[in-house]
DNA sequence: CATGGGATTGACT
DNA sequence: GTCAATCCCATGC
């Protein structure tokens, strides 16, 4: 059972909270999504600011669209395309909480603690390898399956909005999405404060 | 055609 | 805390 692709024909701001609680999976290796990140063609740091190119043509595509890219020279980063078609949108997957072939994903990631096996956008790709082969492919009915939140997960996941992660342009923007009570996100909020946090003690 | 940067990670000081 | 690895591609000459 897989979310349909209206479920991505929308706003990506609401995607990208929509998709915290929910299971991603590939092969025998499956999670659940513990935080997004969304981007737009309308801020510069969306790859799609600078228009359709050889890069980024796939973020104009249908929704439901995986946009998988290298990053570092190193990484695979999995996206999934939003909003309607000829818009360029798309959800940056950042982590997972294991629920499925953690065995497998220990040896492809080589023994790290179950709570960091997928606790980064690279880690994730590579536990559950998935490559840059995978550009272009459908998450509907493709080989990426994402369905909605798995039995024990009933109910709104308490989720939190911060600043997204790495990025130089647009940082003040606050497109970051988690899974409030998760150990395995990619960083935890800077100086121990809650999401969202705009002033410090000043 | 040459160059520089990047939505990261892991190892090291 | 710092830093290198590594490669696709956008940009500029």
């Amino acid at each position: 059972m897989a979310l349909p692709a209206e479920f991505y024909a929308r706003p990506v701001l609401d995607v990208a909270r929509d998709l915290v609680g929910c299971t991603l999976a590939h092969g025998r290796t499956a999670g659940v999504i513990v935080e997004t990140e969304a981007y737009h063609q309308s801020e510069p740091a969306c790859h799609a600011h600078i228009g359709v190119t050889a890069r980024t043509h796939v973020l104009f595509r249908a929704p439901g669209t995986a946009y998988v890219y290298r990053s570092y020279g190193i990484h695979a980063l999995l996206n999934v395309v939003c909003e309607p078609e000829g818009i360029g949108a798309a959800v940056l997957i950042r982590a997972l909480e294991p629920t499925a072939g953690v065995d497998t994903m220990r040896e492809r990631r080589g023994l790290p603690a179950t709570d960091q096996l997928c606790s980064g956008p690279g880690k994730l790709t590579q536990a559950l390898a998935i490559g840059l082969d995978l550009n272009e492919t459908d998450v509907v009915s493709g080989p990426i399956r994402l369905g909605p939140r798995p039995a024990g997960w009933e109910g709104p996941p308490q989720v939190v909005a911060g600043t997204r992660i790495g990025i130089t342009k647009a940082p003040e923007l606050e497109w970051r999405f988690c899974a409030v009570a998760s150990r395995c996100v990619s960083r935890p909020w800077p100086r121990g404060l809650g999401p969202g946090s705009k002033s410090t003690a000043h």
